[in-house]
DNA sequence: TTCGATGGTAAGTAAGCACTTACTTTCATT
DNA sequence: AATGAAAGTAAGTGCTTACTTACCATCGAA
């Protein structure tokens, strides 16, 4: 006779191979983790939600930091390869600053509303102080910071953009961006504050910083009283 | 001869009167919660760190929770009475937009820059789903986009900025203005990556939020291109 | 059919947690 | 000087935590 499946609490069959065990494991902690932190999930929490006894949770991971260490390469490496700047690789080539700017707005808000969850480990690890807020910093803020402040110094040159610290430039936009999310993700999940969808966020962020910081019609009459705000070298041609 | 008064590990005396010690325990607490969040410090450390027995924080304090909900109580009411909106109330109604929007900037990045505790506690709390945060949100921010939404409306009336849902562009604001404190508090502490003063840091957000909302010179051709950046209001006299 | 490797569990253990109890010390009043 | 209230503590209590031990179940291959 069928010796009757056992089905625990997530439906999932009760004995699965090691490896999908693993990924199932640590998928439920990354679920726990970025809703209640490290500390605040326990790891029977996590067996109880991945429908095994707890034993088995330290037979894949030796602590619980371990498993929390996993998480962070699991996430790492889905989120790494991607370079946000390779997407608009083009636009940088062909100097489309609207398709540039926009194109990095839109993937990013689409990213952090796909994966809320990231958002959220990567806050409570700042907070924590844990290792991924530093590697996150390293391996990709300070790389969009690097690119972005490239191509808007190049476009400086081009007479194009103002003469602002490109870097503040980066963080305005960044900003607009990543503050957006948190609303989303963490403050106002209802949208009862402004309900407005990626694509137009993503236009509107980046209409305000190109109009921003666009170089002015340089009206060649300059009463040039205002020199504080556009440094314009004169750029003789 | 005198009974040597007890000096503990803060260096303050010990016996102190009883609203002295609860007010330094909260204020301890503060920090602790703040540093590791409420469920990342245990009421012995408090304990310790302020220099008292752990039976000493449950006189004060019934439970954790309730020294937690204190504390809220303190920094709410810090923080209450002081309306954003109402330091730069004149400069709304000279309908000074540069003032405006450079003055509520430059009053959170110091706010945030003298009290870094609360943006991370704050943080915490948003991420525990505690009380503070929706407490913070009904009372402060929701104010601040009303209000600010009210003003830009105004502008947009008056002629002086484009028709973009005035909502994006207070969100947009706040974003530059938050993402920068909390890259200075939590991420990047030592400016390593972008130094700038408060005073240049929310000038440079007013200039990129100014002219990225200023209405088109309208191609009306009627020379005065630039109405954006020199909000001089004509002050047809 | 047997057997070893692997998936899985029940029932621990020691340390740490929020919180309590029973007691002592200090000190401003009379 | 006596006293009573308030400031303070040492040593718990029972529960939870991360982690362990000793054992059972299932399965594919020899």
């Amino acid at each position: 006779m069928e010796p009757q499946k056992r089905i625990n609490a997530n439906g999932s069959a009760a004995r699965m191979a090691g490896g999908e065990r693993r990924l199932q494991i640590l998928r439920v902690a990354m679920r726990l983790f970025s809703q209640r932190g490290f500390r605040g999930t326990t790891t029977k929490e996590i067996a109880l939600a991945a429908g095994v006894s707890e034993a088995m949770v330290f037979r894949h991971f030796a602590t619980k930091e371990e498993l929390y260490s996993a998480i962070l390469d699991h996430k790492a490496c889905l989120h790494d390869d991607l370079d946000p700047l390779q997407k608009v690789a083009d636009a940088i080539q062909r100097k489309d600053d609207r398709a540039v700017f926009e194109g990095i707005a839109l993937d990013a808000l689409n990213h952090h509303e796909s994966d809320p969850e990231f958002q959220r480990l990567l806050l409570h690890s700042a907070l924590e102080e844990h290792e991924l807020a530093h590697m996150f910093w390293e391996k990709f803020v300070r790389r969009v910071y690097h690119s972005l402040r490239t191509y808007i110094r190049q476009r400086q040159r081009d007479g194009a953009m103002k003469q602002l610290d490109p870097l503040v430039v980066v963080r305005a936009f960044i900003g607009m961006i990543i503050h957006h999310s948190l609303n989303n993700n963490l403050w106002d999940r209802d949208r009862e504050l402004l309900k407005i969808s990626n694509q137009a966020a993503a236009r509107a962020f980046t209409n305000i910083l190109l109009n921003g910081v666009a170089a002015k019609p340089q009206a060649r009459r300059n009463g040039s009283a205002r020199s504080a705000t556009l440094k314009r070298k004169p750029s003789k041609k």
